[in-house]
RNA sequence: GGCUUGAUGGCGGAAUCGGCAUACGCGGUGGUCUCAAAAACCAUUGGGAGCAAUCCCGUGUGGGUUCAAGUCCCACUCAAGCCACCA
């Protein structure tokens, strides 16, 4: 009975143990200073929210992360892979409503069972650089940060409508909202709101923000896209029309300043100052606008701003177009939006399909002013959009090409003093103002006297104070508790309050990498020369759901620091990876729809090397991943053949020297099967070690590294006789076993590491060297290659790896089947593809 | 409506440069071991025809380029993601 135990692979035997032996060590996954002379390497996955419960999606991220993390140790680099808890925000203070626990109390306590299952799985983070968001030791110096884009112009605040979300009753950002609906409550409407509030003044690197992405070859196009279309510039021209009979003048914004000849009304939106100004004279208009607005709300809050109805009202004034004196009727229409551009378009339904729809209802005019530029071609039915045609119908522009056009009615309107050139971005300043108690506070006073009064630096942090009662009441928690707010001015000593909003707990994930590389400073939120070492990143890894918001305010934070003299690199990560998602039953696994996965289950059952590899196993990192608890079962059974091979052989291969191995020697070829066999393996072990080095320094196809380790067990085992009899050379089966095992290092630590004992291995597999690839030995001596007849395959022969096309004709034509199908046929041409193809042209 | 991905056996997926389609794993079938089972191991597993050797078909659909296409080009269908009257 004895016996039998001893030969099953027990994973929950060997994760704890060496559980315990790690956690004894605290320099096994440390980062060094920049003294230890070896190249760095950051690798970063995104830090989780402390929800309390790692899911798959975590094991996903960290998975593959950790793959590389060991990867680049055991190639000699110093590597940094930190870990820390986006710590802040709003699920801690539904937690605390719901089961009366200090927010600080659960969150904490989450991280530490988030730690514990992280700890469990093997993941190889160096603690020692931990950092928690909410704590002081870390807001603190969000508060600093303030304080500085402050001095420099980079925070304001101004009264402006906001996305309100009644169930959070909180503010969200602009990226926060999801088709109008709040981005953590799906089926919450947010409102609109005035309210007093912070901006970062995030506009002010938009252009950089766009041009950086041109560099960022490491990150996937996907993001950039979607980065660079979130930017939304577009460039054009802005155009004064007056008022008939009113002093104000109407300032539109174009791209096709070209077809303003075709300009037949004015559109303003609804909520454009001169709407206001002429509904306050006339009652009717006054109720119409109210009408439009109501549309465009509704139509803003149920995410199909695209599908509205088009609907407009003619206010009875004129607007004169600046380049021919045509008075042209302005109309307020529920599809022009203030929040973009000048909140008044020019409608030239003759080249624009809005227009055009617009027009066709209110049987406004539509004119051609752009004919294609081949006077050949048949006109185009109407709208007309395209770029690539000429001016008509307008006045001694007539015959110019539209872009040429563009330029020249620009500066006509520059010279003239009634328009200029313009870009206009869809960006918006970053609100981060928040009525939430769980955040960062913001370091601002209101004094009657002075006005906004900043905290002094000395005075950091301004504490979130601890006792608090959590209520469902509206605003902000904060402002009840009257010990912090009421403060004495930092410039009077008057009387004065503090701030009570606090921060976008994106504030706090937008530098906290930084933070890595310094996180025990109590002087400064990092020491530069400690960062500029350590940075760029060259590896984060997270999910695609983070492309926008977390990615792009990380690297507007990093170029305000940049500017600040803090740091050296323009951007924050040279390589970006983002990972797909983790699905079941073809659905994301969620609570709602019952299909969660556990990872403390799978680890139960079978162990967190399973677990962990199949993560890599199953799919492609950047392809979405289908969970089948039969494939991790699938994995675990691989993980105890390799258990039991190398137990079966490690007596033979423990102890020998390696120094008289035959790979060194000159093979056999012909007979001695010893050596037939030996190379044989080495061969597939050389091939082996070639294909997941590539992989590591390129694709990533994890997946694939796995399926080679397995192919490359699958030979061992088959020539398991060998290995036991002495037939292969102990100091072979020595070097098969210690290299699959270090192979095996990046995706199952446990095992690896355990084996790795079991050989003989000296000190920490992590420290061990990644082997090396000998291409000689990888290298087969014969190939197969297929041999086709008019692209269809009729034969596979035998050739030297090294043979010349010649040769490759001579072999092809030699085979009998081959032979038999060209009997009493021309061979018009023969393709030969060395190494990979013959083809025979046959007629 | 725009942009970006993707579509390969019963399932997850492989084919990295245009050169043997389906590696590897799951599942299935048959077997060895066992009193029996589990585990493990061995064999087999895209479809069709045939006793067989063998032949034919096959990577969402339709075209094209090429000696050769899962891979490149064009059009389309479906699915996922992002943006969306952005002037």
């Amino acid at each position: 009975m004895a016996d039998e135990k001893e030969v099953r692979y027990d994973p929950a035997a060997i994760e704890p143990k060496w559980q315990q032996r790690w956690a004894a060590d605290p320099t096994l996954y440390a980062a060094e200073p920049e003294s230890s002379g070896k190249p760095k390497y950051y690798v970063l996955e995104m830090l989780p929210y402390p929800s309390g419960q790692l899911h798959m999606g975590h094991v996903r991220n960290y998975s593959i992360g950790d793959a590389l993390a060991r990867y680049m140790w055991m190639r000699g680099y110093n590597v940094l892979h930190p870990m820390g808890w986006d710590a802040f925000g709003l699920p801690a203070e539904n937690a605390a409503l719901k089961n009366n626990t200090p927010p600080r109390e659960w969150t904490l306590s989450n991280i530490a069972a988030m730690k514990r299952q992280m700890l469990r799985i093997g993941f190889s983070y160096d603690w020692a650089t931990e950092v928690t968001t909410c704590l002081p030791e870390y807001y603190r110096w969000n508060q600093w940060f303030f304080l500085r884009m402050y001095e420099k112009g980079l925070v304001y605040r101004k009264k402006s409508r906001v996305n309100w979300c009644p169930e959070c009753a909180t503010v969200l950002a602009n990226e926060q909202v999801i088709n109008g609906y709040c981005w953590r409550h799906e089926d919450t409407l947010v409102e609109q709101r005035d309210l007093e509030q912070w901006f970062f003044r995030i506009t002010a690197y938009a252009q950089e923000l766009l041009d950086g992405l041109d560099k960022l070859e490491g990150w996937p196009e996907k993001v950039r896209t979607m980065q660079r279309n979130w930017i939304g510039r577009s460039e054009g021209t802005e155009i004064d029309f007056a008022v008939e009979n009113r002093s104000e003048k109407i300032r539109v914004f174009t791209t096709r300043v070209d077809t303003i000849f075709g300009a037949t009304s004015v559109q303003l939106a609804p909520e454009h100052p001169l709407v206001t100004a002429l509904a306050a004279a006339d009652a009717g208009l006054k109720t119409q606008v109210a009408g439009l607005i109501d549309e465009q709300k509704k139509a803003k809050e149920s995410g199909n701003m695209g599908e509205i109805e088009k609907h407009g009202v003619p206010t009875g004034h004129f607007a004169i177009n600046p380049y021919n004196r045509e008075p042209i009727p302005i109309w307020v229409a529920n599809y022009v939006l203030m929040d973009y551009g000048t909140g008044a378009i020019m409608s030239v339904p003759g080249h624009d399909e809005r227009d055009f729809e617009f027009a066709k209802k209110y049987a406004i005019p539509i004119r051609r002013v752009i004919a294609p530029a081949d006077p050949n071609a048949e006109e185009p039915e109407l709208p007309f959009s395209a770029e690539d045609g000429v001016l008509v119908n307008s006045g001694e522009y007539n015959g110019f090409a539209c872009t040429q056009a563009q330029k020249l009615l620009q500066e006509v309107a520059v010279r003239g003093a009634f328009g200029e050139a313009a870009i206009t971005f869809r960006l918006k300043d970053w609100g981060v103002s928040r009525q939430r108690y769980w955040g960062t506070p913001i370091p601002m006073i209101h004094c009657e006297r002075d006005g906004l009064v900043p905290v002094p630096y000395e005075k950091l942090p301004v504490l979130l104070p601890e006792k608090i009662e959590i209520t469902q009441q509206g605003g902000s928690p904060l402002s009840r508790v009257a010990d912090f707010v009421n403060v004495t001015c930092p410039k009077c000593g008057g009387p004065a309050k503090r701030e009570t909003d606090t921060m976008d707990t994106f504030v706090d994930s937008s530098w906290y990498f930084y933070r890595y590389t310094d996180a025990k400073n109590a002087k400064a939120p990092f020491d530069p020369a400690i960062a500029q070492y350590w940075f760029p990143i060259d590896q984060y890894i997270g999910g695609v759901e983070h492309a926008i918001l977390h990615l792009i305010y990380s690297r507007f934070w990093t170029k305000v620091m940049r500017d600040q003299g803090m740091v050296k690199n323009d951007e924050p990560a040279q390589r970006m990876f983002t990972q797909g998602m983790v699905i079941k039953d073809g659905a994301k696994m969620s609570k709602s729809k019952g299909n969660v996965v556990s990872p403390d289950d799978m680890v139960e059952r079978y162990g967190a090397d399973a677990t962990r590899m199949y993560a890599l196993f199953a799919a492609p990192p950047d392809r979405d991943l289908d969970w089948q608890e039969d494939g991790v079962a699938g994995v675990s059974r691989f993980l105890a053949r390799v258990w039991r091979l190398v137990e079966r052989h490690s007596a033979n291969a423990r102890g020998e020297s390696v120094d008289s191995h035959p790979s060194s020697k000159e093979p056999s070829k012909d007979g001695a099967p010893s050596g037939g066999a030996a190379l044989k393996l080495l061969r597939k072990l050389h091939q082996t070690i070639a294909k997941i080095t590539q992989d590591f320094e390129g694709r990533w196809h994890f997946n694939t590294c796995v399926a080679a380790i397995m192919e490359l067990v699958n030979e061992l085992q088959a020539a398991d006789a060998q290995l036991a009899s002495g037939e292969i050379p102990a100091p072979v089966v020595r070097e098969l076993l210690r290299t699959l095992v270090l192979l095996l290092a990046p995706f199952a630590p446990y095992l690896s590491a355990e084996l790795w004992e079991e050989l003989g291995g000296e000190g920490s597999i992590l420290r061990a060297q990644w082997p090396k690839s000998d291409p000689g030995l990888a290298k087969e001596d014969e190939i197969e290659v297929p041999v086709q007849i008019n692209g269809k395959l009729i034969a596979v022969v035998r050739v030297a790896s090294d043979a010349d096309p010649k040769q490759f004709e001579a072999a092809a034509l030699a085979d009998e089947k081959v032979k038999a199908r060209i009997a009493g046929k021309t061979v018009a041409n023969v393709i030969v593809a060395p190494g990979r193809a013959v083809n025979l042209v046959v007629k």
